[in-house]
DNA sequence: AATAGACACAACCGCCGAGAT
DNA sequence: TATCTCGGCGGTTGTGTCTAT
């Protein structure tokens, strides 16, 4: 009859993760590797219902994650990539490995939503059916032929790219196997970043009278600092000069794996081609007002 | 300095397809 | 084959922070 229930949905445990639970999820996934999140409240004694496990860890503990503001780059690919999939943000974010569909999502919902209004409803848009771009203008027609061209283009790109799943797993590099938590070193930067973060915001008085049941509690159940635990767990003395995301940036990078499932992508032909698509300034202007409702056969 | 409203983002909810039993 | 959960996704909500008054 089935598989049995994941956890036992009573006692389950919500809101803002402590940095001791991440810990111990961090620890889970350097031990058995993403996925079998099934297991991970039973192993662990996390009391947080398996959804949240991988949740926390796609979102926020797993390996480049790239935090901060979005550069105007990450900010072209988002609008170019939504007007051309939608709100697939899962998929546009498989080509900003950096970033988690989450963020994307927020990005878009928040600023990106707005900026586009503006400049819908701002100067530059034409009504006399001609085109133009920083160069030149062209017909109308020339542009819609041009433009299917480009499309068929970016659509192959698009499902080359995407079609990388399943073929590797680059999560485990083979390298991995010799050298256990290799692959998992940036999750413990992504928490020490997350304690250091909590320690700059959290004030030393309220630091230190917080007790453990506090959601923002620094200190474990036995009043061990955390992130001595957590050093000693992972170690992570050489955060300061590893962390910036440029060991993450695209060329030449450890393979980034979003949710540890799947593999990075972005191999760098496919991504570039479809970027230089993508912000060409004619496919820009003419995807921001694109409308998929109106051509239900493009795809 | 106090307050209200806007904003940003982490986390949860509900749905769906795939797969396990 | 039927039933059930897992894993993944997009939408939504809750809450802390910022800003204007």
């Amino acid at each position: 009859m089935g598989r049995p229930p994941c956890c036992d949905k009573i006692g389950v445990k919500k809101g803002p993760w402590t940095p001791e639970e991440d810990i111990m999820l961090v620890s889970f996934v350097q031990e058995n590797g993403p996925g079998n999140w099934r297991a991970v409240p039973a192993s662990t004694g996390l009391r947080r219902c398996s959804k949240s496990c991988r949740l926390r860890w796609t979102n926020y503990l797993r390996p480049g994650i790239k935090r901060g503001s979005f550069t105007d780059h990450e900010e072209k690919m988002i609008i170019q990539l939504q007007a051309l999939l939608g709100n697939k943000w899962a998929a546009i974010a498989s080509y900003l490995p950096e970033r988690t569909d989450n963020d994307i999502k927020n990005y878009w919902n928040t600023h990106l939503k707005k900026k586009l209004k503006k400049l819908q409803n701002g100067p530059g848009h034409q009504e006399n059916g001609s085109i133009s771009s920083n160069s030149h203008s062209i017909s109308r027609g020339q542009w819609e032929r041009r433009l299917q061209a480009d499309i068929h283009t970016a659509k192959q790109a698009l499902k080359d790219a995407l079609s990388f799943e399943n073929t590797t797993n680059n999560y485990f590099p083979d390298e991995c196997d010799t050298k256990p938590g290799f692959s998992y070193a940036s999750s413990t930067e992504n928490i020490s970043r997350l304690l250091k973060e909590w320690v700059k915001n959290t004030p030393k008085s309220e630091n230190s009278s917080k007790c453990s049941s506090s959601q923002n509690s620094y200190e474990g159940k036995n009043g061990i600092d955390l992130s001595e635990a957590f050093e000693s767990l992972f170690g992570f003395e050489n955060f300061e000069k590893s962390s910036n995301s440029d060991e993450f940036s695209r060329s030449g990078s450890p393979s980034i794996v979003r949710d540890g499932t799947k593999p990075d992508p972005t191999g760098l032909a496919p991504l570039s081609m479809l970027e230089n698509w993508l912000l060409d300034d004619q496919v820009k202007d003419y995807l921001t007002n694109f409308s998929f409702d109106e051509n239900p056969d493009l795809f």
